[in-house]
DNA sequence: CATGTTTCCTGACAGC
DNA sequence: TGCTGTCAGGAAACAT
């Protein structure tokens, strides 16, 4: 399940990789529950357009999209995309975009990609077999593709032009800033760390982490956190969010970055997923409970 | 408005 | 073996 870290690493691979290609056309899948704007909204901003760069912004990754190599020329005939079986009820769109075709100088967009719980954005040679649920599939003048692959269908596709998360980003935020967002919240704490309005990118995995480090319960209202808890919370939340980046993400049911790498924080998790077993501190046994329909994890002892 | 509940979707897994 | 049922979860839609 992809969260902040895991789409941090996923867009930085990407950058590196994709940074300066060129998407030559686009395949978009019969399936419409991935696109949140229509698939020819999604065609015309992306088609033709230089990738000048990618980056996270809350739990999205951002393709920022220079229509500079539209003016080129007309992009190549499109190659046929193997597997036609999978592929046959597909959409396969390589239109103009309305600027390009009046002659107007287009603007920049962005390609926006939510990832969801199985969504994966993996950069492919063009030869390699397609995936079951593949949903989309960009082609690169490159001769890679990237794809989008994602069974259970809660990702999204979308196109911007100037995406921005509603929350606020737990690496930059302030302290300040961080106590205000929860003031006067009756909720659990779990759920306001896991609400993208109040933070953008906090995922089960890193409220559960972050509380433990707190020591703070998860059940506790978000308002009667004393500012000593919250700026504990607000310290741990920075720390395992900075250490799963450098660990390249955790790799709990699926998630692979861009190149199908697993990461490894998952192997540093203190009480995600370790219901029944003794906190690594005092020994109790960690406890699981249900807050929001999440499967919430700590420890009754450490944890107030 | 704030908060709680339901819905979407498929693979993995338990139990028979 | 193969079926059925349950669970996981992000975020939007809906209900209170």
């Amino acid at each position: 399940m992809p969260e902040l870290p895991e789409v941090e690493t996923i867009a930085r691979g990407l950058a590196r990789a994709v940074t300066g290609d060129v998407i030559e056309s686009i395949w978009l899948g019969s399936k419409p529950e991935p696109l949140k704007s229509t698939a020819a909204a999604i065609s015309s901003a992306v088609v033709s357009t230089t990738i000048s760069g990618v980056r996270r912004v809350g739990k999205h990754i951002v393709f920022n999209l220079d229509p500079a190599a539209g003016k080129t020329g007309r992009h190549r005939a499109g190659r046929t995309i193997a597997s036609a079986n999978a592929l046959a009820a597909g959409r396969r769109l390589a239109a103009k975009s309305r600027a390009a075709r009046l002659g107007l100088p287009a603007k920049p967009s962005q390609f926006v990609v939510h990832l969801g719980m199985t969504g994966r954005m993996l950069l492919c040679d063009s030869s390699q077999e397609i995936a079951k649920h593949t949903h989309a599939i960009l082609a690169l003048k490159s001769g890679r593709e990237l794809r989008f692959v994602d069974p259970r269908r809660f990702g999204r596709l979308s196109v911007s032009r100037e995406f921005a998360a509603a929350g606020a980003e737990p690496l930059e935020v302030e302290l300040e800033k961080f106590i205000s967002v929860f003031c006067g919240r009756k909720l659990p704490i779990k759920s306001a760390l896991l609400n993208q309005r109040l933070l953008s990118g906090v995922g089960n995995i890193y409220a559960d982490e972050s509380l433990f480090r707190a020591a703070v319960r998860p059940r506790r209202r978000a308002a009667l956190l004393t500012k000593e808890e919250l700026r504990r919370l607000f310290l741990s939340l920075k720390e395992v969010l900075k250490e799963a980046i450098a660990a390249g993400g955790s790799s709990v049911s699926d998630y692979v970055n861009a190149n199908g790498e697993s990461g490894f924080f998952q192997f540093q998790h203190r009480v995600y997923g370790r219901e029944g077993e003794p906190c690594l501190i005092c020994k109790t046994p960690i406890r699981r409970i249900v807050i929001g329909g999440r499967s919430s994890h700590y420890c009754p002892k450490c944890q107030k």
